[in-house]
DNA sequence: CTGCCTATTCCGGTATGTGGAACAAGGAAG
DNA sequence: CTTCCTTGTTCCACATACCGGAATAGGCAG
């Protein structure tokens, strides 16, 4: 069906840093003929995922889109049992916990709580590329090697010096954290921030992933097992949660 | 684009209460030859809108959803600039505080404000009828007629004995709702529950609606215009503090 | 008013999606 | 183990619904 395909490429452009697009920008984005982009973004009007203020006007995302997320959600066993470890998580370590969830196709960040003086706020659903942060690779090295090849195969953006660009280097990388049981964001994603995290399982599946972060200075070498204990002590106990209902 | 309204007509099977579903589920809700619902599902799976665990396990929503329901949570002025007021309106009136947001073709409600002891939870997006909540009303009557009509042509399902289900029924109480100011849902959608509501203006356009909801006992026929009052100060609260940015 | 930029409509050819029918793959029952 | 039945999946010839270049309409700035 190539028709979703080109309302897949149109989503992507879509973003929050980019989240009103006029026709044109979409059309350049995706490099699909103007008039196709607009018999697309059209039918989407017409279903409700796609909203135009008024003609002429930018298009943005329809609340549909949320809509159907809560109903996910509410189907996600993840959050549910994920939110009072993290939190006691957050408070064992003094560092930021990050949640994130994973269907077999996308990884998403779900859930961040902070340290804020003694209030942990939650800040909810935000993007994640898989190659380049603590939970989207424990995940991949969570999976067999074959499957996560799939998930990989998008554009390497270079955020920092130490984001990994290269497939065979980030196998290798896989490979070590597979081995040791967690995975450490040393600067990949955002400079001066590292990150340690552990593949959540649910029946042998995996189904998300935690991590901590923080700044460099805080997370010296001597630091990361001490955390790592935690962070896949954590995973697993979430996992069990989930077990038991 | 035909194809793009089967996309809809399968998304909308899914649910909350029915959040996996098989090919032949989707088959009968839908109408749609199994073919063309195998194909639909094929391709939506493709593009990560729809997720099967293993092949000929049930369908699922594909978090992808969630994905670009946290671009447009970071575009939305709502959300931001009615958390406090709300949480404020719900110590006020000692009541659960609802806020739904509005794009011009869906009314969603994305945060809920309980008293539950000192503290307030926050639950986020459900799906939400537009005809038979405060909130709902309070949009509908907030946008011209011809707008609201196009709003409200799906079913009328009868939640409780009060729940309107007659067009021009609802547009009577429409008007009323638009020279008082404020809407009142007298248990059309939950028996034993009513509720006070408000839209949300910026710009002199509609984005969003808040209310008050509560037992009926709570709420007797003397309660209202005072409730209505706070209502409809903090959602103009709201409005305003859109304005400034 | 004029020029330039948008979004939108038109239309014939053909690629693209269509859906009935046949096929495979598990699960349940005997 | 075998049989039967239900489920998802593949095949293929047909025709329809999509394609996209070119022309149109509508807004805004100068």
């Amino acid at each position: 069906m190539k028709s979703l395909h080109k309302v897949s490429r149109i989503l992507d452009c879509f973003s929050a840093e980019e989240p009103r697009l006029g026709l044109n920008d979409i059309a350049e984005k995706t490099g699909l003929p103007r008039t196709t982009v607009h018999r697309v973004l059209s039918s989407l009007k017409d279903i409700g995922l796609i909203v135009q203020d008024r003609n002429r006007d930018d298009y943005r995302l329809g609340l549909r889109f949320l809509s159907i997320g809560g109903i996910i959600l509410s189907d996600l066993d993840v959050p549910r049992h994920a939110r009072e470890p993290a939190a006691a998580l957050m408070h064992q370590t003094g560092e930021a916990v990050h949640i994130c969830v994973f269907d077999g196709g996308n990884v998403v960040s779900i859930d961040r709580h902070e340290m804020d003086g003694n209030r942990n706020e939650i800040v909810r659903q935000e993007r994640e590329p898989p190659y380049c942060t603590g939970t989207g690779k424990a995940i991949l090295a969570a999976l067999p090697d074959e499957t996560a090849r799939k998930l990989v195969v998008k554009e390497w953006k270079k955020f920092t010096e130490n984001t990994i660009t290269q497939e065979d280097r980030l196998f290798h990388e896989l490979a070590i954290i597979r081995a040791r049981g967690y995975s450490v964001d040393d600067e990949e994603r955002q400079n001066g921030i590292r990150c340690v995290g552990a593949a959540i399982r649910h029946q042998a599946r995996v189904v998300g992933a935690i991590s901590v972060t923080g700044p460099k200075q805080r997370f010296p070498e001597s630091r990361i097992p001490v955390l790592a204990d935690l962070v896949t002590a954590t995973a697993a106990r979430i996992g069990l949660s989930i077990e038991q209902g």
